[in-house]
DNA sequence: TTGTAGGCGTTATCAA
DNA sequence: TTGATAACGCCTACAA
């Protein structure tokens, strides 16, 4: 009984097709194929490379990334970690690096944290595993060990807006303190001068520590301003109106300072419980511009960061140390971009 | 002068450990790794296999993901294409997914198109070549080629809110047409009768499509109510303006249907302009809730879709299809859930 | 300039 | 029950 005598052939049809058939229907070897595909430089007859060319062309013909990593340890793979892509914040960066990966050849693989730090380890071995050439991280990076460790195989980390403990890493993030300072000058000279400003706990995350140091800093060189700050935590809704409260019993132009776009929603929550107008009651400035800023009362006054650019660069960052600069860890701050609303109006 | 010793050492050290060297650990054969890694049933030795788990442990060992894919054709990945991740909806339908493949052991792949429909192909083509095992569309599908490759060789398509034209796949979705129906019904209740649904240009989205066709129906089924459709192109906020005013003009108890939340945007921009109360000076429901529904004016009513479990949902389909479910194409639509705010109250 | 052969890390087939 | 060995699809010395 003679077997099948086409099992390639099955295989082909079945699977994708390969190099092989390439080769074959070129009537070359595998390794011309290669060449043509990798280093056309290296002067291959014209008459070969056509036949190559067109076999390639009518098999239509792609590479197997998996089986190119595999050899060359290579993947043309991003990997980003996001501790939550509900975050409107993160899902802007995202676009910028996945903008930015693109127009570099790069694939972006995402991982979501959902909010679970536990996750942030096996997220970044899973990525690891798919031999990501380097890790792109918005996270929390309370498992120092996971990030340490790619970094350690010489596959670059950047890390965005938060830092992580004593990790040397490349990091772009938004001037907390610069976003505050601004933000802060601007209610001041709106008349404004009893301030509170609103945080989520800063549960180890660096850029909620950085911004609050900024906002007390702030208060100390403007001696002329009152201030404080109050931490809201998630399911307390009470607590941030008793603080509204107090806040405005405590001086004529109270204004509120909220440090992300989560607080900001639960502050203009909290607002609309008690019956208060932005702008009139209570003034206000939140970090995060978002879509919803112009249509919440009168419209909130915010810092917009500059999302794309952010991500943009961070990519950058990973890309030039990929192409190997080796230099000692990068600090990246960008400005924030005051828009002026309503909520924050003169007197 | 000798070369170097040991290359093998080097490159374990550089790279990851194989599974060559826990068989060398164990000493045993990487055949013998191999099983105790998939099989475990075919009786190994008890020593054997505590020998192997031990080394397993000891170095650290995970399998390559990218080897295995290469050697089985499996990849334990899911490739997932959104149109435009800034879109709320998408991200919540992602998340819902991504749960799901964790929970099964999938790993999902985003591909981004930022609303550049041309790049179908290009992030079907990406991801196919990673060899994902299936794949989660929520897209236009003007490019009905890449995705039918796809299915042809095997691999399962879901889509999810948006139909592509003849394909044949699994379809999850809101029911739009009870959507419309119940945001209709709710109006009229509340004493709105002289409605306008406004809609972005639908552009071959099957989405939109249903939701105007169905808007239509209700109308016709419905003789109290008078309506028109207005379709809102994305730069001309006067044209909408003007429809308001129009709107407005026609009836005593005017209402708007908004078909998604970038339309709710728009309109809620366009009524602040016109310094308009919802609720008073025009009714209004929205379909798709968001976290600033409740911030807007008195409040948005909308119609939420059950994105967790859409997401969750289309996962589900996949893998039934991955362990072989061999039926015809189906068809899964949720209900929404309304939502109800000072937007619609009764007069 | 082109082809042969070996190996990347796995799994699967076949002997032993 | 275990171990060689041959693929999977590709790249790259090295040889021709």
């Amino acid at each position: 009984m003679p077997t099948k005598p086409s099992p390639p052939a099955f295989a082909a049809a079945a699977g994708r097709t390969t190099i092989a058939d390439v080769a074959e229907k070129a009537g070359v070897s595998k390794a011309t194929v290669s060449r043509f595909l990798n280093r056309r430089d290296e002067l291959l007859t014209p008459e070969i490379a056509t036949r190559v060319e067109s076999a390639i062309a009518a098999l239509g013909y792609t590479p197997s990334p998996m089986a190119q990593a595999l050899k060359r340890g290579r993947s043309r793979l991003v990997g980003l970690v996001v501790a939550d892509v509900t975050n409107p914040f993160s899902v802007a960066v995202l676009r910028g690096a996945e903008k930015a990966c693109q127009e570099a050849g790069y694939l972006l693989m995402l991982f979501n944290l959902g909010d679970d730090s536990q996750r942030e380890r096996e997220a970044i071995q899973a990525l690891a595993s798919y031999h990501v050439e380097g890790l792109i991280l918005n996270t929390l990076g309370r498992d120092a060990g996971a990030a340490a460790a790619v970094a350690r195989q010489g596959r670059p980390v950047v890390l965005v807006d938060r830092r992580h403990g004593n990790m040397q890493a490349d990091f772009v993030s938004l001037d907390n303190a610069g976003a505050i300072r601004t933000a802060g000058a601007h209610l001041l000279e709106c008349g404004w001068d009893e301030l509170l400003f609103v945080t989520e706990p800063s549960e180890g995350v660096s850029s909620r520590e950085e911004r609050v140091a900024a906002f007390r800093a702030f208060l100390a060189s403007h001696p002329q301003a009152r201030g404080a700050v109050f931490e809201s935590v998630a399911g307390d809704s009470q607590a941030l109106e008793r603080e509204l409260q107090q806040l405005r019993a405590r001086g004529r132009r109270p204004a509120v300072l909220a440090s992300n776009a989560v607080i900001t929603l639960r502050v203009a929550a909290a607002v609309a419980r008690l019956g208060w107008n932005f702008g009139e009651d209570l003034g206000f400035v939140g970090i995060d511009e978002t879509e919803w800023a112009p249509l919440v009362g009168p419209g909130l006054t915010t810092i917009a960061q500059p999302t794309d650019a952010l991500g943009r660069l961070a990519t950058a960052c990973l890309l030039e140390r990929l192409a190997g600069l080796n230099v000692p860890p990068r600090q990246i701050l960008l400005q924030g971009e005051l828009v002026v609303r309503r909520s924050s109006r003169q007197a």
